[in-house]
DNA sequence: GAATGGGTACTCGGATATAACTTGTCCGAGTCTCTTAGG
DNA sequence: CCTAAGAGACTCGGACAAGTTATATCCGAGTACCCATTC
């Protein structure tokens, strides 16, 4: 099991957006200047994230893309479900119904115990996703974060206007 | 994100080597017969759980797997962390350093944010996970299935002997 | 009849191909801006 | 001087390859059993 390295990309994202003006909008070129990754890769990504409802894409010359609501109602579950899909990690394959003691499939209402003691610890964790908002991760940032790298990500915001 | 199936197979064979009486075993090509899948591949599979200590190899003629302790003593994150290895979901790359705004590496003590976050949820996840043992699923699945096929399961480990 | 040595069959274990998916790239559709020509 | 039309440039969006991991397979090393031979 491993998350793409998109999540951390697209996290990452966000949070610079978090911090334009209102209105204002950032290319796929800027963000993947700014983080030094491939660019047309990343876009890939933020599609993902406009898909979903997590930022909004603004087409035109001088579009690119914005936080599409509060960073308090953006989840680290939101962009995660964008860049790694909605389905579940683990896919109960029924092989409980194979083999020579396997029986009909109507003797097999319920879901499986084992696929729902491995869901049950995906809600978990997803909950816990949840409950982390960009708004948090900003806040703690800004505690950790010397004043010398938040000037200079602000200078480069202004050249990048 | 995605969990590799052999994480299903591994539960469902653990399961079904608790049944087993003391100190018999079961082979790899026995258990590929009970679930229906590539004997082969369940072979690596099964290699993964007993070089993780899950269960135990006899090698020889009458050789084959058992569980290498108590099923109570057994857990889902066991058998998951055998499967999919032991590193975290999450890796982060730190690219919070990169581009044209990042620092030198001695700027950044401790962990990015964002990564401690994600690693925070995987915690809960793996811990929900170490919560539920195999004699929790097999307590459960004893009131769920029904006796004809646990006494089909009972006959086949009888032949299969 | 009992013991022993060897052959055989069956097991696990790791090295080896194939398939799927993630990663990375490219080009086309659309939109805003700037320029320029005309009124 | 103001307006408007058109070209241009920059944006996102989806379609198209390459690399890496998961899937599937095979063959070798080792062990216990079975049987024949011998005492």
């Amino acid at each position: 099991m491993r998350l793409s390295e998109g999540v951390e990309w697209a996290v990452h994202c966000c949070t610079v957006l978090a911090a334009l003006p209102p209105e204002r909008t950032l290319g796929a070129g800027a963000l993947a200047e700014f983080f030094e990754v491939p660019k047309a890769y990343l876009a890939k990504h933020l599609q993902a994230l406009s898909q979903h409802g997590v930022v909004d894409a603004v087409p035109g010359r001088n579009g690119g893309y914005r936080l599409a609501r509060a960073t308090a109602k953006i989840t680290l579950r939101d962009i995660v479900t964008a860049i790694e899909g909605p389905g579940p990690c683990f896919r109960c394959q029924e092989i409980r119904r194979r083999g020579p003691s396997g029986q009909p499939k109507r003797c097999y209402t319920a879901p499986c115990g084992i696929a729902r003691a491995m869901w049950a610890a995906e809600k978990v964790y997803l909950d816990a996703l949840a409950r982390t908002t960009l708004a948090k991760l900003i806040a703690e940032a800004a505690h950790e974060v010397s004043h010398e790298q938040q000037a200079a990500m602000a200078r480069w915001l202004e050249q990048a206007a």
